[in-house]
DNA sequence: TTGAAAGCGCTAACAT
DNA sequence: ATGTTAGCGCTTTCAA
C-alpha cells in the first residue's frame, strides 16, 4: 500500500502514468526519451526521475508503429555445430547491439525457410542476413518488393536469374585455387576432392575454384565424394576411398595421396579418420586441407593447413552494408535505382600448417 | 500501372487494404487470422485471397500492443565458442520456433549486461533465458517486478539470497563426483584441477563437488589453477605445473598425474598442451578430464572422458519451464503465489573415452 | 518549449 | 457471422 511500484505488476506502466508523475504531458515524457528532441533540461530530469521511480521503459513496439522501424535485425543461420558460424553470429550481434539493433535468430536447418521468413516478415525487420542458407527466389522477391534490404552472408543467389540481393564473402574459388597449388607444389600426384552441399554456392564456388586450377596444372581430380559438410558422412566417403568392399585397404598407390575437404569440419574429422581408422601418418602418407579457419583447425593435434576467412572485416563490411540499405531505404526514391545488388568479397588467407607435405 | 503490388513498395499493406479489396470490414481481415475466432469459412477465403494477393502479413507489433504478448524471448549468451552454447541455441530456438516463439539474442561477454537487460524490457519479451551468464540482482527484481519469467540455464542466481529464479541444469556436483571416482579408481595419485570463472556458478558446483569426493576418498586437490574457461589461460596453467622457471621440465613424480578441466574447451587444449608441447603421453602418464561432452570430445584424436550435459532433455524442461511460465502470467492472481523459483535438475552421464586411465 | 490531438495497425468488446 | 467502436502506447504534427 506504501509503495507505488506494487500497482504496477500486471499492466506495464506507461509514459502516461511517468507523466502524471512528473506533472507534465505525455508528449514531454516522449520527447524526453527521444534523443534530439525540445524539452527544456528541467522538465526532461524530472521526467526522467518519474521514470526511473516507476520504471518505466519505452514500449518498442509502440515506437515501431509510427516510426516504421524495429531495430531487429532477422538473422537466419543453419549448421550452428561448424563452429564458424556461431562465432560469426557472436561478432554480428556485438557489432549490431553497439548500434543498437539487435538480433533475432531464425534457425533454417533443412528446407522449409519459408514460413520461417513470413514470420521475419510479420516481425517488421529492418534488414535480413542469410547465411548457410540460400532463399527461395518468390521469397526473396517479397522481401524486395516489401523493401527490406536483404544481404547474404557467404552465399550467393541460388537463381543466376536474379542476382539482386548484396552479398559479402570470401573469395571462395581463389581460396580453393591456393589450396589447389599448395597440393600440387607439395607434389601431390592423386588429388582428391571431398564436396560439402552440392547445391550450395559455398561449395560450387570451392569446387569450380579447385578443379579449374588442377585442370591448369594438367591434373583432374582423382576422387571425388560428397560430404555434405558432415563429419560422419565425409568420414564414410574417406573409407570407401581406402578400403575395398571387403573392408580391407586398398593399396596406397591405388588411393588420394591428398584430399581437400570444402571444410575444416569434414576435413578435421577426415583426419580423425585417417590416423586412428586407417592407420595412416598425415601428412607422410595423406595430406589435408580445409577451408574456414576453424578455432580447432590450429590445435596442435590437428594443425589443419586451410583458408582462412577473415570474419572480422566480413562483419565488418556485412554492418556497414546493412545500416547502408537500411539508412537508404528511408530515402525517398531509392529502391528503384541501385536495386543492383553488390557484392562485396574480402580477401582471404591461405593458412599453412602441418596436415599437408611441405613444398620443397 | 497494371499491377496493384507495385503501389505498396513503400508503405507496408495494412488489414484496410486488405479488407478493402476483400469487400469486408478490416474486423473480418483480423478474424481470418485469429485461429479460433467465428468467420464464415467463404468471407475467411475471400480474405485469404485478397491478402495474398496484396501480400499482406499482419503486423505483430500492432497486434502486440493489445495482447501484450510479443512471442519472443530474450537469451543471454556468451562463450559461443564452446560449442555446448551453440548447440544450445540451436535447439532452444528450433522447440521455440515450432511453438511459433522467436528468439532475440543478446550477447553478454564480460559485465555491462544492464543497458542490455533494459533493451529485453523494452522489446517486452514474454520470457529470459540466462545462460553463461548471471544477473544483477537489482535488474533481476526489475524482471519479476515487470512479471517477465526468467529462467537460468546452467546457472544458479550469485544471489543466494534470491533463489527466486526458476532453473535448469544438470547435477553439476554430481558430475564432479562422477569424475573424481573415476580417476581415484584409475589408481591416480596426483590429482589436479583447473577452474573455469571462479563467480561462474558452474565452476563452484564442479570445483565443490570434486573437492569434496576427493576429500571423503581421503585425497586433497594436488594442483589448482584458473582457467577462467579459456583454452590459453587453461594450457598457461598446465605450463606452469610442468615446466621450472627456466622452462626445464619437473620431474614428472612432482606434477599431476591427472587432471580434471572445469569444461571441455580446457581439457582439450590442456591435452593438446600435454601432447604436442610437453611430449607427454595421455593417458599413459596423464590422465585428462573435462565436463559437458562437446562433439570433439568424441573426436578419436582426442577420446577425452568427460561428463555429458543431456542437451536435448535439458531445453525440452527449459522450454516447458517457459511456456508455463508464460501461460501462468496471463492468470489473473498468479504472481504473488508460486514465486518460489523451480530448480530442475537433469541427470547427466560420466563418458569414459581413452583419455584417462582405466581402473583396473 | 510545451500540450492537445491525430493516428500507427491491430484486437476485443459490443452491437447487430 | 459481421461491422462498429474503442483503445493498446507511442510519435508527431499543429497551435499556443
Amino acid at each position: 500500500m506504501h509503495n507505488t511500484a506494487t500497482h504496477n505488476l500486471r499492466k506495464s506502466v506507461t509514459s502516461h502514468d511517468v507523466a502524471e508523475l512528473a506533472g507534465v504531458s505525455q508528449s514531454a515524457v516522449s520527447r524526453s526519451f527521444t534523443p534530439g528532441a525540445s524539452v527544456a533540461e528541467a522538465t526532461r530530469l524530472k521526467v526522467l526521475q518519474a521514470a526511473k521511480r516507476l520504471g518505466y521503459l519505452p514500449n518498442l513496439h509502440a515506437r515501431t508503429l509510427i516510426t516504421g522501424r524495429t531495430r531487429i535485425v532477422g538473422v537466419v543461420l543453419a549448421h550452428l555445430d561448424n563452429l564458424f558460424y556461431p562465432r560469426f553470429l557472436q561478432l554480428l550481434s556485438e557489432q549490431l547491439q553497439t548500434q543498437g539493433m539487435q538480433v533475432m535468430l531464425f534457425i533454417a536447418e533443412g528446407p522449409g525457410n519459408d514460413d520461417l521468413l513470413e514470420h521475419m516478415l510479420q516481425y517488421r525487420v529492418d534488414a535480413i542476413v542469410l547465411a548457410a542458407t540460400s532463399l527461395s527466389s518468390s521469397l526473396g522477391k517479397a522481401c524486395l518488393q516489401a523493401g527490406i534490404p536483404v544481404v547474404m552472408f557467404n552465399r550467393v543467389s541460388a537463381q543466376s536469374s536474379d542476382r539482386s540481393f548484396h552479398s559479402v564473402r570470401t573469395d571462395q574459388e581463389e581460396g580453393a585455387r591456393q589450396i589447389a597449388l599448395h597440393l600440387i607444389a607439395g607434389g601431390h600426384e592423386r588429388i582428391a576432392y571431398v564436396a560439402g552441399h552440392l547445391d550450395a554456392s559455398t561449395n560450387q564456388e570451392r569446387e569450380n575454384g579447385f578443379r579449374t586450377t588442377l585442370a591448369e596444372q594438367g591434373k583432374a581430380v582423382f576422387a571425388y565424394g560428397v560430404g555434405k559438410y558432415d563429419a560422419a558422412t565425409a568420414q564414410a566417403v574417406v573409407r570407401s576411398w581406402y578400403l575395398d568392399r571387403a573392408g580391407q585397404p586398398r593399396p596406397l598407390s591405388l588411393c588420394p595421396d591428398a584430399i581437400f575437404a570444402a571444410d575444416d569440419q569434414m576435413a578435421l574429422a577426415i583426419m580423425d579418420t585417417l590416423r586412428d581408422e586407417l592407420g595412416l601418418r598425415v601428412p607422410a602418407q595423406v595430406s589435408v586441407a580445409g577451408f574456414d579457419d576453424v578455432p580447432q583447425a590450429s590445435a596442435s593435434a590437428y594443425g589443419l593447413t586451410t583458408y582462412a576467412q577473415p570474419l572480422g572485416p566480413m562483419v565488418q563490411e556485412l554492418v556497414e552494408l546493412l545500416m547502408a540499405q537500411i539508412a537508404q531505404r528511408n530515402e525517398p526514391m531509392a529502391s528503384n535505382k541501385k536495386n543492383k545488388g553488390h557484392a562485396t568479397v574480402v580477401p582471404g588467407q591461405l593458412i599453412v600448417r602441418t596436415s599437408t607435405r611441405q613444398p620443397i
